[in-house]
DNA sequence: ATCTGTAAATTGAACGTTCATTCGGTTGCA
DNA sequence: TGCAACCGAATGAACGTTCAATTTACAGAT
């Protein structure tokens, strides 16, 4: 399967993105995703062999973009205090940007396709090793209090996840106000 | 539709709870939670007028036991230090124990019945008003710092789930040790 | 430029399966 | 005797997938 992305490909994983945050999986069959993105049922399936791999693909898909959003570009000049805000706040913004990439993974990573995705490396959508790797770096050099990574991962992406939703139902306008807030908890919960 | 819970309906919610955890919403059809319940499909529409009214159901009735769990006997006389880990810490066992429960509200949650629940108050899973309520109690004694409170409860309540999860899911072992660094996190980062 | 042959892209009607739901009948209890 | 609980084969709609036919893209030959 041709995996660099064409502007039909995309237009597919857009419109099914669209469809799945509206109806859920179950919701939308094929023929109604390739209605909204104006080709033939059959060239859906020329280009993935079932539903099954289309939703593979575009989980892939999503976290790719969502890793890029967060760690491409991540200042090295900057304090790890400024950088570990930086990612929580990248990490929140994506979500509350892109909700039905956001509710799509939510689904994915509850459902049993999770079982079919190779790489079990994640948390909360976003690929696991990157925020474990920069969790670490923290504790090396003593930025960060040395207890397990992966319980601090949780209390770190579980915060920004459900912050994230808090702000998508409305309970919580997202300012700059409510996001310092949110970081200064995880931070003081964590610093050395 | 009646809502005091016979055996035979615990019976249902049951299986379908392990059936939903095993194959998700779609995978699952009213044949199958017959065959598992060990009732005539025509015994479940007896009971409920339709699919969709059983996961409505079975939804009350997963809400109305983890809240329970969590609340019912929580003893007054401990300090609010303690209360707010034991209340963390029932959070995340309810769900471990409770993984057909827990996978089940996370589906839930993240599917289009969610929009057709008439009471949207919930953070989790867990019935949102008992948490904000119980840390506001904890501003008022200011035993917690005065932030937006539905700030903190995302970083109370989202913490506590993806530990749960990263727990389900082998990245962490349950013990008391990994238990006792995450209260702290979220305690540091709240407390007064 | 024009033609030609081939492979890739695209189409959508048709197929077979699965599933939620129905309903006419049976059982058990008050 | 009547009413509620219970049964499960039958129904019809919805859905994933197939495939034979058609169009497009384009490289090489003229």
């Amino acid at each position: 399967m041709n995996v660099q992305f064409t502007d039909k490909i995309e237009c597919i994983f857009k419109h099914t993105l669209a469809l799945i945050k509206e109806n859920g999986f179950h919701g939308t069959p094929m023929s109604m995703i390739a209605k909204n993105s104006d080709v033939a049922i059959g060239t859906i399936y020329h280009y993935f062999p079932s539903k099954e791999n289309l939703i593979l693909e575009l989980f892939s898909y999503c976290r790719k973009k969502i890793n890029a959003f967060i760690f491409d570009d991540l200042a090295e000049d900057l304090s790890y205090q400024e950088q570990f805000a930086i990612v929580l706040e990248r990490f929140c913004e994506f979500q509350i940007n892109n909700t039905d990439i956001f509710s799509f993974l939510e689904q994915f990573h509850n459902s049993p396709f999770n079982d079919l995705a190779h790489d079990r490396q994640k948390v909360g959508g976003c690929d696991e090793n990157n925020v474990i790797t920069f969790l670490l770096k923290g504790m090396e050099t003593n930025k960060l209090r040395k207890i397990d990574v992966h319980v601090m991962a949780s209390a770190y992406i579980g915060a920004a996840v459900t912050f994230s939703k808090s702000v998508i139902y409305k309970k919580i306008k997202y300012d700059k106000k409510h996001l310092d807030e949110l970081i200064e908890i995880i931070w003081n919960g964590v610093k050395q």
